[in-house]
DNA sequence: TGTACATCAGTGAACGCGCGTTCACTGATGTAC
DNA sequence: TGTACATCAGTGAACGCGCGTTCACTGATGTAC
């Protein structure tokens, strides 16, 4: 029985959307606490009654973004399932799709996100390593019966790392083209289906 | 028939070499020009007496970074290969080392970097590319003979991802079996000796 | 149903701070004779 | 070998700007009677 939001609930929500964009879009430094009001309609002033500080709202937007960005895989994999892929085979071809590549702004946070990481505050560092595991466990689920667990860990690395060097060549053809490359290698090697 | 390097030459160096391993440890956002400076014993004005812009900083300390580290990682490698271990397997053993995933300031920047690549500028994205390429090169190189050109993009985007994981989820017992895992479970997968 | 008041959510100006960049200047090095 | 001057490399103060955070205030919403 869900009460009906306030009309802070709903600014809270919209800021917190905003920023799950914001991040994947220019990183953790890349965009600051007043354009994130501005593009939630509100103003600055007001982000202090919402988050306790910039890093609480990074480390919430980090969550956010990871759910957001899941379920998206999840819907294009199971078209993919449909079809009559295999589960992992329709994990790989929507994580390394030209389309993941172009949507960074809605896309795995991990991938864009996973060099910075590191140097964010013990707040920030926490809700990325939970993204890191539940994209391993993301991995997992789709492996099923398919090798060592082992395997989890080594395949979201690659495709992390894949999709990031795709985007550090450009969102062109060079780009496309190491994905492409890439996920043809990784099926070839792993899946039949 | 090398000249004499020049007083400035001299600082001209050391300035890229902070700022080579600078960027790795704190990321293009996180180090100015005058930390950099400073910490190459000098003081901030006299900085655009070496450079043009900090981008143009950016993009020189990055292609230093990347040659620094490929041959630190050539190094550790041929160790390896004396001992018997494949080009492969040695490559392998080198970048998913403990000790690269503790020391990123000295390690290899597409690992430290690569999410924030694309969001850099022009001049700072060119050779960042630069560098992804010559990471697949190096790895093709260890792989001769070994499956087509396509498995040496796989492979990097591995080696990055995977060293990528295992930092967001710290430099603890979790990222430390992040990384032998894969290690691991990659070697298997490729290579015997 | 209407009035009086308390609470809530958001506003906008201001704060201290650090950044990239510029510039007039200084002291050291090199060159001409 | 010594002197006079030009050039070089680096100094340190200053600039304009944007950031995270604070705070006194305002207008809207909700509650009591």
């Amino acid at each position: 029985m869900d009460t009906q939001p306030t009309r802070k609930e709903l600014s809270h929500e919209r800021i917190v959307e905003t920023a799950a964009r914001a991040i994947r879009r220019g990183g953790f430094n890349g965009v600051g606490v007043a354009d994130i009001m501005k593009e939630a309609g509100l103003t600055h002033g007001g982000f202090y009654a919402h988050f306790p500080s910039r890093n609480a709202l990074l480390a919430e937007a980090l969550e956010r973004a990871g759910r957001d960005s899941a379920e998206r895989i999840e819907k294009s994999s199971a078209l993919r399932q449909a079809k009559g892929a295999s589960a992992l085979r329709a994990l790989v071809e929507s994580y390394l799709s030209d389309s993941h590549l172009s949507s960074t702004e809605s896309g795995c946070p991990v991938a864009a996100l996973a060099s910075e990481m590191p140097r964010q505050a013990a707040e920030v560092r926490d809700a990325a390593a939970r993204r890191v595991r539940s994209l391993i466990g993301r991995v997992q689920n789709a492996l099923t019966g398919r090798g060592a667990p082992d395997r989890a860990a080594l395949i979201a690395g690659q495709l992390v790392g894949a999709l990031q060097l795709a985007r550090a060549l450009g969102d062109n053809t060079e780009g496309k083209a190491l994905l492409s490359t890439t996920r043809r290698s990784l099926l070839a090697q792993y899946d039949i289906t």
